[in-house]
DNA sequence: AATTTACGTCAGCCTTGTTGACATTCCAAG
DNA sequence: CTTGGAATGTCAACAAGGCTGACGTAAATT
């Protein structure tokens, strides 16, 4: 932990090392991503579905909106996604009570049931990753991912971390 | 790092750590993604030029097949990129002077140039998000990353990694 | 009453992935 | 020398999932 006073060990910032970084970011990223896909895959659904899904649960109750600003997409490109969830009866719409502008996304228990597989599978390679790695390297991890992003997505990361 | 004997702090296994770390891995990677995604907006590139570009970069002289391997996609969709980059002078083929039929690639010097931008500023982000996790959180981020990709993945990785 | 907000939808476009088919070139084995 | 298979290129067609722009409607707000 201590350095040298007044100097750090800075080798860790060469660009050789960012480099790893990048690719690690690069081939991790498809590993996150494969065991979902391939259950999404025999069910008609992509990513686009997952990430809806997603933060549904996540966020019951939520709105499309809110949906719109977490996803960072275009109500265009969510709705379609969200259209076929809703008519496949893996999303219950709710109109708002107290502003009847808004719509309120939950999942059925058909919905949640997908849900559940989806992060069952990822959750099952993120376990054994942590696992791998122990819960010093777990730390660091989200400490670097957390730094990496853009601010405002750090806010609803955060947002959702605390559990507003 | 020491434990209570025969039975490790495991808190950091559950499944709200591992939501956290999943919401971490996909807020991130936008921030990842974003800095040379607005350099590549503004000549007409995707992200999947960058990835030829870079993957050139790192070994240069490597061939289509090999490409196909690192990327993870069909050739038809490969070739397509390539061909774009081909013909506005980012990258030059060489053929194979051992086995003729194998295409070598390489950057141009304006290729270079491409991939310097989309790296300086890619790095930058990084460099950033490492200085302000420090070295041991870096350590642990790579390490959580490596046990997270798919084997062959983490082969190509690490062939990469060490210089291969 | 007028404006703004939240949402839905239609139409069209782009990138990037896919499959399938086919041609070429060339190495290597029989 | 011939032939099979490997490496590559290319054509066509399609799909997912981004995007913009335009328009409509209902409800809240001013």
């Amino acid at each position: 932990m201590a350095e040298a006073p007044g100097g750090e060990n800075l080798l860790y910032l060469t660009d050789e090392q960012l480099r790893k970084g990048i690719e690690a970011m690069f081939f991790a990223y498809r590993g996150f991503t494969a065991d979902p896909d391939r259950i999404l895959e025999t069910m008609d659904y992509g990513r686009a579905h997952h990430r809806a899904v997603h933060f549904i649960h996540r966020s019951p109750g939520t709105t499309v909106s809110n949906l719109l600003a977490i996803l960072g997409v275009t109500k265009q490109s969510l709705n379609r996604v969200l259209r076929t969830l809703i008519d496949e009866g893996q999303v219950r719409v709710e109109k708002g009570k107290v502003d009847a502008r808004e719509r309120h996304l939950y999942l059925t228990a058909k919905g949640a049931e997908l849900e559940r597989s989806l992060s069952d599978a990822q959750r099952a390679r993120m376990r054994a990753a942590y696992r791998a790695a122990g819960p010093q390297a777990v730390q660091g991890f989200r400490q670097v991912l957390e730094a990496m992003m853009d601010p405002e997505m750090r806010v609803q990361y955060s947002r959702l971390k605390d559990g507003t």
